[in-house]
RNA sequence: GGAGAGGUGGCAGAGUGGUCGAAUGCGCUCGACUUGAAAUCGAGUGUACCGAAAGGUACCGUGGGUUCGAAUCCCACCCUCUCCGCCA
């Protein structure tokens, strides 16, 4: 959520800012808001003035005077009069308030200046890249790649057709060693995290309406969702929310930031709008398992924990060996509640371009403010909100696929990067002798 | 799901219609005493909005209501605890 205060005193920067991201007529926020406060000095005016009657009343009566008498008649007159009116004002400011609310809380997050402005993806700015080498020596000594999901099911460690019986499609069952290194792969990621100083976290994956408006996916993006109805709770499209509002209506103090946190959790979409995309493997599910990194920061350090954010995500990236690229999107990519977002894509050799494997953004004060997470500074008055940064450490469904294709052999075979095999057990998946159900 | 109890400031805990944003204790901050510390004593110690300031307004789980006046009375909801039922 925008400071109102910010887009009051400072218009035309909020105004220039928004239009970076899409069309925003800031006018009729002004003018609410310019009415709620008016209509709010009213009321607090009437208000003192019926405190005022009321502390009469008590007075009179304690010294004597008849409860029933005339004085006191008069008095309760005047109260009942201020009511009257109050009893006006009253609905019409918190109506007022309300607009206000819920305008504010469909506005996007302003760009970082840092962030190149575009329309599209196509515009997002290519920051580095690393393991072009990897991609090379690939390419070299296979002529072609297998998709992830052919050969996953080749192997018989994922299982598509019955994952849509059980439930529907865009779903998976792996088995064997998919299950295996899905779970490898989880555990390693977890303990790079809490290594790097990451606390580890298992939340609810069931969140409240209000939870998912703290972190930006309501009211907007209610189609995106899985809603249990008789419950008011969300299945988490992301460990972002139940992370975010952990502390949710919290006062920190400055000397407990930064936090860290790490989760894995399984995450649900309902992939609205995205027909006909990625229909096939593992790229766009509506459940899949992600190790998500959180912050909650000190504003002044939140661009360099951005940064920091960042090399944790490659750093998986880079031990698991898999050639990736870093993106810094543009004004029109970004995610909604975002002010700047690095994406790391992996190279997918079957499809012989970079896919989307993590997305790490700095929401500087937006999820602070919606969800009213403050800090306190010792010996300063008053409270500040904490900026929040989310980061993808990584969606492990796409690592998945990433190690199937950048690993997979000459025999159809895959090896088992060397880090992961402690985890595993094995150093090769689908060994020729391998037998599936 | 059934029966009962309860939700007050960082914590504990008073407060059942009036001057209560709220006693008291603990904690915390600053100061005094002390070579230093403990102990003791003194002062202070919630959040937000409006206002240049003085000051005003709101908040005692949440939302309504009664009243000149509500932490206190009424209604609804949420949450926590205990017992029973069910259950990994």
């Amino acid at each position: 959520m925008l400071d109102i205060k910010l887009i009051r005193n400072q218009t035309a920067q909020v105004q220039t800012a928004l239009a970076k991201r899409g069309d925003y007529d800031l006018q009729p926020l002004l003018d609410l808001d310019a009415k709620q406060r008016q209509v709010e000095k009213q009321r607090s005016d009437l208000q003192a003035q019926s405190n005022e009657v009321g502390k009469l009343v008590g007075q009179k009566i304690r010294q004597g005077a008849d409860p029933a008498g005339d004085d006191v008649k008069a008095l309760r007159a005047s109260g009942n009069e201020i009511k009257q009116t109050l009893s006006e004002l009253e609905p019409h400011e918190r109506e007022l308030k309300a607009n206000i609310e819920e305008i504010l809380l469909t506005l996007p997050n302003l760009p970082d200046d840092s962030v190149p402005v575009g329309k599209s993806e196509a515009e997002n700015v290519e920051i580095r890249r690393w393991g072009d080498e990897l991609i090379a020596a690939g390419r070299s000594s296979l002529p072609t790649y297998e998709t992830h999901y052919d050969l996953g099911e080749r192997l018989g460690i994922m299982n598509f057709e019955r994952a849509a019986k059980v439930a529907q499609s865009r779903f998976v069952t792996l088995i064997g060693a998919g299950a295996a290194l899905e779970r490898a792969l989880i555990s390693f990621m977890l303990e790079r995290h809490v290594k790097a100083g990451y606390t580890e976290i298992m939340p609810p994956i069931l969140v409240n309406s209000e939870s998912m408006t703290g972190s930006g996916q309501l009211p907007k993006f209610a189609e995106d969702g899985f809603k249990c109805d008789r419950d008011d709770l969300w299945l988490t499209p992301t460990a972002e929310v139940p992370l975010t509002n952990l502390h949710r209506d919290e006062i920190l103090t400055a000397d407990q930031l930064p936090i860290n946190y790490c989760a894995y959790t399984p995450c649900f979409r309902r992939e609205a709008g995205s027909y006909g995309r990625d229909t096939r493997g593992l790229i766009r599910l509506h459940q899949f398992n992600k190790v998500e990194m959180y912050k909650f920061v000190h504003p002044n350090s939140s661009f360099d924990e951005l940064e920091a954010l960042t090399r944790d995500a490659e750093d998986v990236l880079q031990q698991l060996q898999l050639p990736y690229r870093v993106l810094a999107l543009c004004t029109g990519d970004m995610g909604f509640g975002a002010s700047k977002t690095y994406d790391l894509e992996v190279w997918l050799p079957s499809a012989d371009k970079y896919r989307e494997i993590s997305s790490c953004s700095n929401c500087v004060d937006f999820q602070g403010r919606r969800a009213n997470i403050r800090f306190k500074a010792s010996g300063q008055k008053g409270t500040q909100y904490v900026h929040t940064l989310n980061g993808s450490g990584l969606a492990v469904g796409r690592t998945m696929a990433a190690i199937l294709e950048n690993y997979q052999q000459a025999d159809g075979s895959v090896r088992v990067p060397d880090i992961l095999q402690k985890y595993m057990g094995t150093e090769t998946i689908g060994a020729p002798s391998s037998e599936s159900p």
